[in-house]
RNA sequence: GCCCGCUUGGCGGAAUUGGUAGACGCAUCGGACUUAAAAUCCGAACUCCCGAAAGGGAGGUGCCGGUUCGAGUCCGGCAGCGGGCACCA
């Protein structure tokens, strides 16, 4: 009889609901884990497997430390907020709010249908007011704190749409949607002052331990410290100095130009007289700032006229240009070109017939022959053509020249950052809105907290470009708080990645007044297990990062970190299909014809594309629906573990699902036909035991010490062959005598609650068909009997030169001149020999004997 | 361009961290059961060489070299694939 999962999973959820299994409370006297999965965007399409994989691992982590004792928290909301939201208003007519709630209920059952173990008391969506008024209040702080400010920023804009695009919506220099192009625009935009914390989110990457290293590198290229100096340059004519920053001082007396961003404030008061340079910063704007606009754009300069002095050399001056290749956001926006040690700088200078002066020399070159070709020397060398440097290696130099620099008071050292200040303000309706009120005399004033949640208008409508907040009739029209006059409320909403950047201190008192209390957050954070896909490997993290870090300041918490743990899994992807018009297909839209060839419902060919992530916009999905119908949840689990490790990517087959559904009815099979000739529950196993009997049990008991420590270490995949390992065995347990039946129950049970944290349902029915009166699920964890993990006898291979010749069974521990003797005496290694004594016998214990001749 | 990671049978992957390479599974092939199919069970399977066979020998973890009694694992170089960042001064 197969395994009928279709009543059985639903039969042993609503026995976990009953029992509240797994609502947490705060308990001090318990140890706490606090398990997290980055949660979901409330998409209209809802989930596919590829989704469960990283909610699984967190199950399967959180069932673990619940049956070790712990006091798991496990929680689950909706990062609601969003721009599908609005798309979908647009094109369906449906309010942003009714979408959500729809996809977020749909999505609950699904998550609930796969016995994920949440504590759904717990659920938050951030789009509620509930849940944004506090982050509204948090912005006041900030606000208060100094760590968000409102400043006029470089940003793209979409002419068309009215918004402001994300670096990621801009599609070679076009706006995704509208296809206009888009202009780079001064804007005044909400900041969060991220930049304040730059050296300490630094510095405590080494504190994370227990994040991936690939992640703790990224977020250190994405903060990218770099030292270097700032160095004034007196301006010819004009009693100012321009301040630029290198991280190449060293290379000072090979300076040929100064360059200027097009941004830079000098550059725009020398625009106001010349308008050729008006016309040139105007095209420089004119350029997105996309990657592939930039890497196809020529160096461009234009020549201010004015000369600076070199800061070293009395008399020399160079020539001042603006450089469409220098950024204002980085270090001071102005640059000294040294072309023969950078090239860019080498680029210009060839381009607009510069001076080149190389003032590093590679190690063994001619300083009177060193000549700069195409391609700039970056590399470390001893410094000439420099007074007071000569003869330096460049790290000597760059402190030499700064101390001199100092001296003369014409520079300083200086660590600047790649990281930049984070721009809050997003010109769209459904995001929480900003809590601020433009005021023509006061300025700009904070929504009075008494007046907190600025909520969000009901009657919108999408049918103009631009922001509807901005467009409704009423909603921002308001009296000052201040002096109350009319006022003009913000129209802009944050990035929802707002939202995100707290959601896991919300959980720990998801109904509370405030946004959380100080008692629970002390006892939850740091969360102990984060689990999540990659590509929040900087952003996401980062800011939750420096927001731990900003609440700690405005006095809501006291926490370094917020996440200890982090897990990153990787994607479950889908071979691809198209038709012969290059239309994508579903799987269940195409069937497989002979070897390699496949073809669609009406028996057209179809072109096999390559394994990508699963995703709706490639029809490469495998809804869960679909699976959990037709092999239930356990089965989808086990087989998202069960083959490769979690952090890599893995393929989604048919012949996979079946593969582990064939492995669900053996087991049932396993339990359930021995079932009545088993021993009752609790039976002692007894001292005399068959040789096989010993066997099986010592196995059982490696099989614990194994699973513990792959669960320990993420490698589910390893843990499920073990426990492979320990059925296939038990299969082979005859179960006639007394001994061999009591271990067979013994194995039976310590592979179902092995199996528990995995597939929680199966486990729960064979628990239950094994006589037992208990929940599973409340079982202690299993410990392994030291005494019994080890075998007995150990297979030692023997080697002649580090070549295999044979084997020896050998009782465990034995000395090492038994192993020699027995080593030697295989007539392989005799015949090796051939009588001659071996010059060196190496022996590893209970490992290897290697002989060498 | 800079930084990082990976490369093991037809496929996903194991390998106690320097000690029997290919655990566990998927797919394949052969067989049993069956009127038949499904399901299930049993078995085979890295490559080459010697041998009728039983067996034996040699090679093999992307490529080249090194260290070591012994290398998938450590070191140097190369190639391929993947990821992150990128006019960052």
């Amino acid at each position: 009889m197969p395994y009928e999962h279709r009543s059985i999973e639903p039969k042993w959820q609503a026995r976990w609901r009953a029992a509240g299994l797994h609502r947490t409370t705060y308990d001090a006297k318990r140890p706490k884990f606090y398990a997290l999965d980055m949660f979901p965007y409330p998409s209209g399409s809802g989930l596919h497997v590829g989704h469960c994989e990283g909610y699984t691992a967190t199950d399967i982590i959180t069932r673990w430390k619940r049956m070790q004792g712990f006091n798991v928290l496990h929680p689950m909301g909706w990062d609601a907020f969003g721009l599908p939201a609005e798309n979908a208003a647009i094109a369906s007519k449906i309010h942003p709010r009714i979408w959500t709630y729809d996809n977020i209920a749909t999505m609950r059952a699904q998550l609930q249908r796969m016995g994920i173990g949440y504590d759904w008391r717990r659920e938050v969506a951030t789009c509620h007011p509930e849940y944004y008024k506090h982050e509204q209040k948090m912005f006041l702080d900030f606000l208060e704190a100094g760590l968000a400010y409102r400043r006029e920023s470089w940003v793209n804009w979409d002419p068309v749409e009215n918004t402001v695009l994300a670096n990621e919506q801009v599609i070679d220099g076009r706006g995704w949607r509208s296809g206009a192009l888009v202009e780079k625009r001064l804007l005044a935009q909400w900041n969060l002052r991220i930049t304040a914390y730059s050296d300490d989110l630094l510095a405590a990457i080494k504190t994370l331990d227990r994040w991936p290293e690939r992640v703790r590198l990224m977020q250190e290229n994405w903060i990218g410290r770099s030292e270097g100096a700032r160095v004034l340059f007196p301006l010819v004519g004009r009693g100012e100095k321009l301040e630029i920053y290198t991280t190449r001082p060293d290379t000072l007396f090979g300076a040929s130009f100064c360059a200027l961003s097009p941004n830079h404030p000098l550059a725009a008061e020398l625009a106001e007289k010349d308008a050729r340079l008006r016309e040139f910063i105007a095209e420089c704007n004119r350029m997105g700032t996309s990657e592939a606009v930039l890497e196809t754009a020529e160096k461009k300069g234009y020549d201010t006229g004015i000369a600076v002095e070199h800061p070293l050399i009395p008399g020399k001056t160079l020539p001042l240009f603006v450089a469409n290749f220098i950024l204002m956001e980085y270090g001071t926006g102005a640059i000294f070109g040294c072309p023969g040690h950078d090239q860019r700088d080498l680029d210009f200078a060839r381009k607009y017939g510069l001076a080149v002066i190389p003032v590093v020399l590679p190690p063994g070159a001619d300083p009177k022959t060193f000549q700069i070709g195409d391609t700039a020397y970056v590399e470390d060398g001893t410094i000439f053509n420099s007074q007071f440097l000569d003869g330096l290696d460049v790290a000597s130099a760059k402190g030499k020249v700064i101390e001199r620099l100092e001296q003369l008071g014409a520079g300083k050292s200086a660590v600047t950052f790649r990281l930049r200040d984070w721009g809050v303000s997003r010109q769209r309706y459904w995001g929480c809105p900003i809590p601020v009120i433009h005021c023509e005399g006061c300025g700009i004033v904070p929504v009075p907290e008494k007046d907190l949640p600025v909520t969000l208008p009901e009657d919108v409508s999408f049918d103009k470009p631009g922001n509807p907040l901005d467009h409704h009739p009423t909603w921002k029209h308001v009296a000052c708080p201040a002096c109350g006059k009319p006022a003009r409320r913000e129209t802009d909403t944050f990035d929802t990645f707002f939202e995100s950047s707290w959601y896991f201190l919300r959980f720990c008192s998801p109904r509370a007044a405030t946004a959380f209390e100080r008692r629970e957050v002390d006892y939850w954070m740091p969360v102990d297990q984060y689990i999540g896909g990659v590509e929040h490997a900087v952003l996401h993290l980062l800011y939750s990062r420096f927001f731990t870090r900003a609440l700690t300041e405005c006095g809501y918490l006291d926490l370094a970190e917020p996440f200890a743990g982090l897990f990153t899994q990787g994607m479950v992807c889908h071979a691809t299909y198209q038709d012969q018009d290059g239309n994508w297909l579903f799987p269940e839209e195409v069937t497989r014809k002979g070897e390699e060839s496949y073809v669609d419902a009406k028996g057209r060919p179809v072109t096999v594309g390559r394994l990508e992530k699963m995703s709706k916009s490639r029809k490469n999905v495998v809804g869960l629906e679909a699976v959990v119908g037709e092999y239930g949840a356990d089965t989808a689990r086990l087989y998202l573990l069960s083959d490769s490790p979690p952090e890599r990517d893995l393929e989604w087959t048919d012949a996979g699902i079946d593969g582990v559904w064939r492995y669900v009815n053996r087991l049932w099979r396993l339990v359930t036909e021995p079932a009545a000739a088993l021993p009752p529950a609790g039976t002692a196993i007894p001292n005399d035991l068959s040789a096989e009997a010993e066997k099986a049990l010592r196995l059982a008991h490696r099989t614990i010490a194994h699973v513990t420590d792959d669960l320990d270490k993420f490698r589910f995949n390893r843990g499920v062959a073990r426990i492979r390992e320990l059925t296939n065995a038990l299969e082979e347990v005859p179960g006639t005598g007394a001994g061999e039946a009591a271990v067979l129950r013994f194995g039976l049970e310590i592979a179902t609650r092995l199996l528990g944290p995995m597939m929680p349902h199966l486990a729960e029915e064979l628990w239950l068909q094994l006589g037992h009166k208990t929940l599973l699920v409340e079982e202690p964890w299993p410990k392994a009997d030291p005494a019994l993990v080890a075998e007995e006898t150990v297979t030692v291979a023997v080697q002649v030169n580090g070549k295999l010749r044979g084997t020896v069974e050998l009782p465990r521990d034995v000395d090492s001149g038994a192993a020699e003797s027995a080593a030697l005496a295989l007539p392989a290694v005799t015949r090796f020999l051939e009588g001659r004594r071996p010059r060196k016998v190496i022996v590893v214990p209970n490992r290897i004997v290697n002989v060498v001749g």
